[in-house]
DNA sequence: CTTTTTTGTGACATTATTGTTACAAACGCT
DNA sequence: AGCGTTTGTAACAATAATGTCACAAAAAAG
């Protein structure tokens, strides 16, 4: 539930008002759109986790507005439940064919709305993974989360195992502290540039094996930052 | 949807036959069932892959027989949908929590029950039990519902039991708590992610034996989850 | 051969994450 | 109703991970 950003769009302020206090008393971060225009705005600036739309709308509707977000590359993977009334099966069904994640009736309880927020945020969660990659005995397979030297398991830090998955994706290329961090990192964590330098030996540490240091793989770019490279140094 | 079996629960014949017609154009095998003798009986009988639960049955409630479904080892894991009234809102709440795997208000059209029918078998598509595994002398039988320990049974309670059996059809792979949840708590219970923790632990802890502590088997996998490995650990 | 800049390294305080225990509520059973 | 189990959570303890710093080493520049 950890800081997890909600946009509540419904004309109707009170009911805004009402599910806003709820979700924030139980922890979640939220923000409120009255129509599919201020919708569109808040959600390509604040890109919000989870979008709670109301169904009946004045001007766009709800099930034009979801299209819309289903179109685009930005909100795409935004999970969207529905709110709709009692009756109305038509929009429910259109709505779960356009791509609404889940839908919940007005009225509806709080403990109810809050499963199913619950649930849906959790199927939406990390949908990463890939195929393992190799470089010349060193091995990381993302589906089991570790990485592989000659076949031994090797341990490393969180940071360092990202760092590494980073680098074997995208070999032969030098990045800069600072592209570093923000592919890592995740790009608006402010830490200092050196951080990337500590985690870089934590991680060549990490990478040295009775049989061979694999730790030289990852070479300094004087000036200019690190490369991960399959040819050793010498 | 390959010959999936699906059971009818359902009091009032009329609705029984509109929907086993529908969904056998839709390419699925029905049964049908008028009250709870009759359901539990077929169910031991043909294991239907899917149960549609009428929830308001003039003998045994819906609830009821529900509650007995998740009781027993042989319906436990049988995906069931209930079929609810419109307001019914605290029956459908009790549902899920007693272990239904999704709802659907009356009057439904066919497309409705046909998105939600084939997202439950979707999510609950798993290599069906029925084989033992067996991991470096740890054996669980999915049939006797029993753990073993170099031959011996091992004591623990249902949801550590289906964590590990889990874990054991998953071997080698990273999981969320959150998909753990999913998985083996259900998609739509609403519990803390700390709750999978300490279940770990209850798990971890019932896996010790004099001979070997299985419960190494189990390892955490840190700033992500856990992970079932037969091998390679230090 | 100095001086300056850049990177490597170990130590340390602080946070985050996970392990563990205790407890109360809910449930099934008798 | 009474009893033992199972479950979810909160609270606290134990660990692991993180970011920074100070200083050593290494390159580059002059």
């Amino acid at each position: 539930m950890a800081n997890r950003k909600i946009l509540i769009v419904d004309d109707e302020s009170a009911i805004r008002e009402m599910v806003r206090i709820g979700l924030e008393m139980a922890g979640f971060n939220c923000m409120e759109a009255a129509d599919a225009q201020d919708a569109y705005g808040k959600i390509l600036d604040a890109r919000p986790d989870l979008i709670l739309l109301d169904w009946m709308m004045p001007n766009t509707s709800g099930l034009e507005l979801l299209r819309r977000l289903r179109r685009d590359d930005v909100s795409r993977d935004i999970p969207v439940i529905m709110l709709t009334a009692k009756d109305d099966e038509d929009n429910r069904i259109q709505g779960l064919d356009v791509g609404a994640d889940d839908y919940i009736t007005k009225p509806f309880s709080s403990r109810e709305l809050l499963a199913r927020i619950k649930a849906v945020l959790r199927r939406s969660a990390d949908p990463e993974d890939g195929d393992a990659v190799e470089v010349s005995g060193l091995m990381l397979d993302p589906v089991s989360h570790r990485v592989f030297a000659e076949s031994r398991p090797l341990e490393m830090g969180p940071t360092e195992y990202k760092l590494l998955k980073f680098f074997m994706t995208h070999q032969e290329r030098a990045y800069s502290r600072g592209q570093l961090l923000d592919q890592v990192w995740g790009s608006n964590v402010y830490v200092e540039e050196r951080t990337v330098d500590v985690h870089i030996r934590r991680l060549r540490k990490a990478l040295e094996t009775d049989i061979r240091d694999y730790g030289t793989l990852i070479q300094t770019v004087r000036g200019t930052g690190y490369r991960f490279s399959a040819a050793g140094l010498e």
